[in-house]
DNA sequence: ACCCAGGGTCATA
DNA sequence: TATGACCATGGG
């Protein structure tokens, strides 16, 4: 099994994705940070509420007090860390010419830039570039890992740039990445949401065997 | 009542 | 480099 015979019964099962549900490339980027380790529907939640006060800008995210922005996110969780992390971001954001400025640069010379900020890790700034900045950046996540080692298509303890360094490798000739990449992240993501708890069994599953070894898991015979 | 969610930082060895 | 503690709400 490639990746890409992967990507196919994914798709052919689940469709197309359409993320990141978000209206603008900013709120793309908060709610990167809004999702850490979170689920989302606890973020939108927390989206919700930062358009209730109006606070859905850089400008009014760092004018709103500490206090003020960790109400609004509360249901997002950690809320006093992601409150500095999101006012961090935006002093970041503004500072660097908002979307306009920031998308003139190279993937790479971006990518380094995200990651300078406190608050921002490998897979959030990923998410950024992907799902923001429209650039071919594969993003691991926890799912992809465990996907992919139960499939032994990786082992699953190889550190984030190796694991994403061979996603892109091995899909590296395959015409319209960004549109790829997006969709497929979006796709392992939905897929395990499916199956770790809804619907732990099922004769059509995209990857049979990754959903057999989820229900041995979950039963405590694996 | 327990487990986990679309992670990351910081202190320690 | 590599663990461990910590952050915290909400749904299954």
């Amino acid at each position: 099994m490639t990746p890409i015979q992967v990507y196919e019964h994914l798709y052919d099962y689940y469709g197309p994705q359409g993320w990141w549900p978000a209206n603008s490339p900013f709120e793309v980027m908060l709610g990167a940070i809004l999702t850490q380790n979170t689920a989302w529907i606890n973020v939108e939640k927390a989206i919700n509420n930062l358009k209730g006060g109006n606070a859905l800008s850089p400008d009014s995210i760092i004018n709103t007090s500490h206090e003020q922005l960790a109400e609004w996110i509360r249901p997002s969780g950690y809320f006093n860390i992601k409150s500095e992390r999101l006012q961090n971001f935006c002093r970041w954001y503004l500072d660097h010419g908002k979307f306009e400025a920031l998308n003139k640069l190279d993937t790479v010379s971006l990518r380094h830039r995200l990651l300078e900020i406190n608050g921002v890790g490998p897979e959030t700034a990923d998410d950024m570039l992907l799902y923001a900045f429209e650039r071919p950046i594969f993003v691991i996540d926890a799912y992809t890992r465990r996907l992919f080692s139960r499939l032994q298509l990786i082992s699953g303890e190889e550190g984030y740039e190796s694991a994403r360094q061979y996603f892109e490798h091995n899909l590296s000739k395959h015409e319209g990445k960004v549109t790829l990449f997006n969709e497929y992240h979006a796709l392992i993501v939905v897929h395990a949401k499916d199956h770790c708890r809804k619907r732990p069994i099922c004769n059509k599953c995209p990857v049979y065997d990754e959903c057999k070894y989820v229900t041995k898991m979950n039963r405590g015979l694996a």
